[in-house]
DNA sequence: TTGTATGCGTTATCAC
DNA sequence: GTGATAACGCATACAA
């Protein structure tokens, strides 16, 4: 599958009614036919639906082209997604949930949904994809904290371009963004397994450059804090959220074991790694230790015993970050940071047979 | 999250410079703008420098609307997507893998890719979409075989409108399509378990719009006659690819069981669905049946024991169809309906230790 | 309630 | 090599 390059080919075979051709038969003016059509002015009932059945017969279609270029408007959103080859970051619950929200949401608007990977080696310019005239509005996921990021993401606000972050928030920086309550999501589970007798909690943790990552890591910390037990620092390792590193982690974490009765991963993935890995190491969850999840992404039924897992809800968070857009687009007032609730869905994960260590 | 319709906001605090003022500066005319832009046309080294400088201050952007409604070509390749409320669709591996695939190979010629879900319920009208101009090409995901959606397969066919189906291929229509071996990778997994020793094999098979249940079907059928067996029809099961409708399939099979030895299943998730299933009637993968199933997506190696499954190269698809439909829109003559090939993977969930059944 | 006229920012086809 | 200019199909302010 080769490189190419955009080239032309000429739209044959489709006759392509124009205003022109609908305003001759219909015998009224150009304008009146966009009036018609874009329902808007004054117009007599009759006049409206001569019009109407001239387009009919003439199969007569907008060419939405020259409606975005006459506007100034493409009514396409654009959603960047991160592209890192080999890895289909689509195909994860994650990214997959949070798409399908802003499709339904743009949907209803008669919105398209542009979709643009963006290449972590090529240098982000999202303003241009405005300045072009691309996008009207663009909704960015899977941001990560760093300098350049940021800088960008400071442009579009500045010049007040509609936008909106999905799962991230720069701490210090008044972004548009869309989030869940990942702290209280982490401090849930990790309370949960405190109360259920665990004490020595290893926490798996993804990248710090994102902020999920660091406000599970406070939610951690604040769950043991709450019980007047300092966090075992020593029970912290960082993966980067794929099955792989799970089980990577778990070769570091097999020697441990025997001082660790519980884990919480901070993603679904990661905890199916750590589970398969361990077990090779003879380690067994709801043997030997209990084990939490987060995302509860499908895979989380699937494995057994089933995985405790705290819900994030992706879908509504899409549908809530392109009305977000959308309201900005339109000069609405809007919230600029949202914070969705995360519920915590208990399973079999957290059963644990064997006496409680400490 | 309300409905809403589309409304406009003036783009402000974006100086757009013009190919007018571009030229302005440059003290050229605004042809010779476009023709450094472009590339096109000779030009003098030493006038193209200027220009570019000039463009360069004024921080010039050629407006993509503009240049879309010169050209009439959006740009666009629009992905259609069936669209289920409640089912994210989308998160399958399946389709965010082919999508994968799409998006790689647009970004490669500066295609943009436009996302669009399509209700069942809706009428479709893909020829609408050509004649508004948002697209110039499509690739269809999810196609069935019904009445409705072949006529307006027919019609882009007819009017050589580029489009691509993805894992969907019609008896009797020469469409353009990508798909995958189905009947090969069937035939091959059930001869695998024939092989194996395994003689009275299960069939679940997913809903029979799809060609490629169809020929998973055909592939089972023809490993048995490949091994002078007669199929045995009263063992072949229908889902819908879930894995709800793998747990409920479960109820039915567990009473024959005792004369099942190996079940292969339309994709994983029905066959995870089943596993589950058919555990809580004590029947186990690996000791009491043999199970493959399709797709060899990612939770293929997730479960317990990993599941011995059929790999298809839905990003390669994903690309194929993508470099196919602008190949059509380039005019380049292209292969009608292209097959890849399937791999059958081999993990644990084939190997049993009970004594094998007859 | 309807018609007229202008502009949107390019591409592409001529001339020169 | 370069400049002028006619499309492209619609939205919309203004006039009637």
């Amino acid at each position: 599958m080769g490189r190419c390059t955009r080239v032309h080919k000429v739209l044959e075979g489709i006759s392509l009614a124009k205003r022109k051709d609908v305003a001759k038969l219909a015998g009224v003016s150009e304008a009146t036919i966009s009036r018609v059509f874009n329902n808007v002015g004054p117009i007599r009932e009759e006049t409206k639906q001569k019009v109407l059945k001239a387009a009919k017969t003439l199969n007569y279609q907008p060419n939405a082209l020259a409606q975005s270029f006459a506007t100034g408007k493409s009514g396409n959103i654009g959603v960047i997604i991160p592209y890192l080859p080999k890895v289909h970051l689509l195909s994860t619950h994650y990214f997959s949930g949070i798409l399908s929200g802003i499709g339904i949401q743009l949907g209803k608007c008669q919105y398209n949904l542009l979709v643009m990977f963006q290449s972590p080696h090529e240098p982000k310019d999202y303003v241009q994809l405005f300045r072009s005239q691309k996008i009207d509005g663009c909704i960015i996921l899977g941001a990560k904290n760093d300098e350049q990021e940021i800088k960008e993401i400071e442009r579009l606000h500045e010049l007040k371009l509609p936008y909106c972050l999905v799962n991230q928030t720069y701490e210090g920086y008044p972004f548009h963004s869309v989030d869940a309550k990942h702290t209280e999501g982490s401090f849930q589970a990790v309370s949960l397994l405190l109360e259920k007798g665990f004490k020595r909690i290893a926490f798996i943790n993804g990248p710090l450059e994102y902020s999920n990552s660091m406000e599970r890591l406070k939610g951690y910390r604040d769950a043991y804090l709450n019980v007047g037990i300092e966090p075992p620092s020593e029970l912290v390792f960082q993966g980067n959220y794929s099955r792989t590193s799970g089980i990577q982690l778990s070769t570091e974490i097999a020697p441990l074991m025997s001082n660790i009765d519980a884990i919480f991963s901070g993603n679904d993935r990661m905890a199916i790694g750590l589970m398969q890995g361990l077990s090779k190491h003879g380690y067994h969850v709801g043997e030997d230790y209990a084990l939490i999840g987060y995302d509860n992404s499908d895979v989380a039924s699937m494995v057994q015993p089933q995985l405790t897992s705290v819900q994030v809800p992706l879908l509504e968070m899409g549908e809530m970050a392109a009305e977000k857009v959308l309201n900005e687009l339109n000069g609405k007032s809007v919230v600029l940071q949202e914070r969705l609730p995360v519920t915590l869905i208990e399973r079999a994960s957290i059963q644990v047979k064997k006496e409680m260590r400490k």
